[in-house]
DNA sequence: AGTCTCACTTGAACGCGTTCAAGAACTGCC
DNA sequence: GGCAGTTCTTGAACGCGTTCAAGTGAGACT
């Protein structure tokens, strides 16, 4: 038999009670651990100890500490969701409309920052499951390009329409680079982070903006070529 | 006394030639290692081993396991810089020259790529010395921008003033933007690289041609301000 | 030649993430 | 109650990167 077994429960996805009761024990800890002390500094055998299990048990759940990270990303989707609920009723401005929903995506991500960086290494690796492109993190991701259509939607904005159906998933790769700027980002709250959002926000806006006119309409085509021939 | 003590040498810089030829010889075994086994599975005990020595002599030389990566970049970085010579001899054209480099360098990192991605997380994380942004890397970094400025110096294009003394910096960061796609890029022969080069660099010299347009002054004064506000 | 100095070398030991064979606890069925 | 089959739990053990107290060796000075 090379076929892999079917079993009966995926990793991580407890059938019982009592597996589901475990498996919260341990991420709570697991966060409130990284939160105190850092991802590195935090080790598989501290989180077991103070959660009440043994090592091994987290690894019933959790394939790796890795692994745990994911459920990190997971909270975090979901509270950038809920953050960024109120402008995205209020405001139909595109550009306020976009800083918004990055800011509360900051906003969130800002209480983790000491230890989101370290574990950014973890998330950078392609091979990793917890890269953002990664099959792993669809679910996520998928859930952060839809924010940014609905930011689109909801928006009064006029755009070019061989560009509009490119451009949720654009803006969340521009988020991507906010993200990866904020991870590198030493200054004191991360201002620098706040400023990049100002400041790059009305630049898209104009872009997309500008993308409706006569010009710029073969840079608009090269680009969206560019990334049909990428995607596979 | 809290303050540090001056060591007499700095760690990994030999001052005697029996220091110099061992340090060569676990720069030479590791090398060979990681393109035979990959990055993970190579041990330092294994490097230790086949390289005749103790463990803890490697550890003499090199702090880190990841301090031998740097020894890799060093190296690419001499080799980008010979393999992209021909094309900035021959070429003018600006487009023409800024593919040669990108191509060129891209030649010289093929061959590791399969080991490249291992290690390109800890090249991620932004408090390692691996990061391309790091005090640590600064050699390499400035010769790779220096490299990009040439290519501009040499070429027929004519560039908007105000962008012109930014531009080498933004056309290595747009390097930098190649080799992470790279990194990532799982088609056979990163072909798909290749296809991103051709397409993004006429976009670029588009771009960089189009900075001196009327209409277009004000976005790239937008871009400037952005860039100078980041940067401290 | 003796001895001082300091660059270099050693390998056992530590703490970490991870594995796995063994067992405990629970559930459904008779 | 008794049995079978899962699901869950355990902790010793493995291999890894890394550290460090203890050595070795070669040149400089007397």
């Amino acid at each position: 038999m090379t076929e892999q077994s079917v079993p009966t429960t995926a990793a991580g996805e407890p059938a019982t009670a009592r597996g589901e009761q475990t498996r919260q024990l341990i991420v709570d800890t697991a966060m409130r651990l990284f939160r105190e002390r850092g991802y590195a500094r935090t080790t598989m055998r501290a989180i077991a100890q103070e959660a009440g299990v043994a090592v091994g048990n987290a690894y019933y759940y959790f394939g790796s500490k890795e692994h745990l990270i994911q459920e990190f990303y997971a909270r975090a989707q979901t509270e950038h969701r809920a953050a960024a609920g109120p402008v995205l009723t209020r405001e139909s401005d595109l550009a306020a409309r976009l800083a918004g929903v990055m800011h509360a995506g900051i906003d969130v991500l800002t209480p983790s920052h000491s230890f989101a960086a370290s574990f950014f290494k973890t998330a950078a690796e392609p091979t990793s499951p917890l890269s953002p492109f990664s099959a792993e993190s669809s679910g996520p991701r998928e859930a952060a390009i839809a924010l940014f259509a609905e930011a689109l939607e909801g928006s009064t904005a006029r755009v070019d329409p061989e560009l509009r159906p490119h451009l949720p998933e654009l803006l969340w790769l521009a988020y991507m680079g906010v993200v990866l700027y904020w991870v590198y980002d030493r200054s004191p709250g991360q201002t620098r982070t706040r400023q990049l959002i100002d400041g790059a926000v009305p630049l898209v806006d104009r872009l997309v903006g500008l993308s409706r006119l006569r010009v710029l309409r073969p840079v608009t085509r090269q680009v969206l070529d560019l990334i049909r021939t990428l995607r596979h």
